[in-house]
DNA sequence: GATCGTTGTTTTAAGCATAAAATAACTTCA
DNA sequence: TGAAGTTATTTTATGCTTAAAACAACGATC
């Protein structure tokens, strides 16, 4: 009988819009929106990363970019493609490593530079991990149509290319 | 001239789908578009109220909620509202009332509960931070139409339904 | 071939976040 | 009323994250 108690202390992730409200500008309730959205799915994602695997989403990023790029990273590779800041991954690296995950050693051509390599049992590690999340990420979304799903899928990529060009034009400025 | 070094070590956020490719499923291409954008709109938001506020995204939501909800908050219920543990909004709350900017207090009729209320300096700062939200929030995506706008927040709208309705399965089976 | 600016990474200090355990107050019900 | 269970919050241990500063190696230019 361990159906109560789920487990200690989760957020209920139950149905606010974490903010404004009816009257309040489009851009902000769709912001809002995606926000809850993404929340939600991460909450998934990392809570089965944990109970199934006992690691977090921060390392499982780390290893998925490895393994997709097929080749060994720099350490600001890994930076810039899982947008965090640099000194972030120092961290996550050393522990991957201490876990026999990945592997991090200077490159020949640039003694500056940390190349990070997937080792074979991160590699497995990896594999089993990302059925898993994709089982879990199309259980999330089973109640939307293939159509909806697409439509989304497109509209995200407008979303993105606008916010990419509003962020180049202040800095850029040249 | 300081033009150049922005800043000192943010991300770069460059156009990387931070994972798998074409060839995957498309709940997955949909999280992870999702995710980039989440990720981008929050680097605005964050940085601007680093910048302007000397304040933290984290500190903004705690206001907003009071605000938004117009009386005092349990600790519960802000944790409930903001989709975050429990544990968490202690340090928050904590942060914010030695800032001056809410109190908390032990509720009359149930000893266990705190309430937090938002104090004047607080509501002042959470207007003026709010304004500006609002303004990089609308920039961000200045790039789409009203029409998409409207589709994307009812997509989410779907999504949003979709993953609190999956989540309901495995849980309350009995 | 020394200096200047740039680039890649790490370090530091602070804050955010989680999960799990602990504490404390409430409720129920016999 | 008092024991058992529930609910609200805090504490603990650990890890993630940021911004900024520090460090170290590179590249160009003179």
């Amino acid at each position: 009988m361990e159906d109560a108690s789920r487990r200690a202390d989760t957020p209920r992730t139950d149905d606010f819009e974490t903010g404004l409200g009816a009257g309040d500008g489009l851009e902000l309730r769709v912001w809002l929106r995606l926000l809850t959205c993404s929340t939600l799915i991460e909450h998934g994602v990392r809570h089965g990363l944990h109970r199934s695997f006992e690691t977090t989403l921060p390392r499982f990023d780390v290893l998925a970019q490895l393994q997709r790029a097929g080749k060994p990273l720099s350490m600001g590779e890994l930076s810039r493609r899982l947008m965090v800041t640099n000194g972030n991954i120092t961290g996550l690296v050393d522990r991957l490593k201490n876990e026999g995950l990945v592997d991090r050693r200077r490159s020949d051509g640039d003694r500056r530079v940390q190349m990070v390599s997937l080792e074979p049992a991160g590699a497995e590690l990896f594999e089993r991990m990302a059925a898993d999340n994709r089982r879990w990420v199309t259980e999330m979304m089973a109640g939307l149509s293939r159509e909806e799903k697409e439509s989304l899928f497109a509209l995200l990529g407008r979303l993105k290319s606008a916010v990419l060009d509003a962020g180049a034009e202040d800095g850029e400025t040249g």
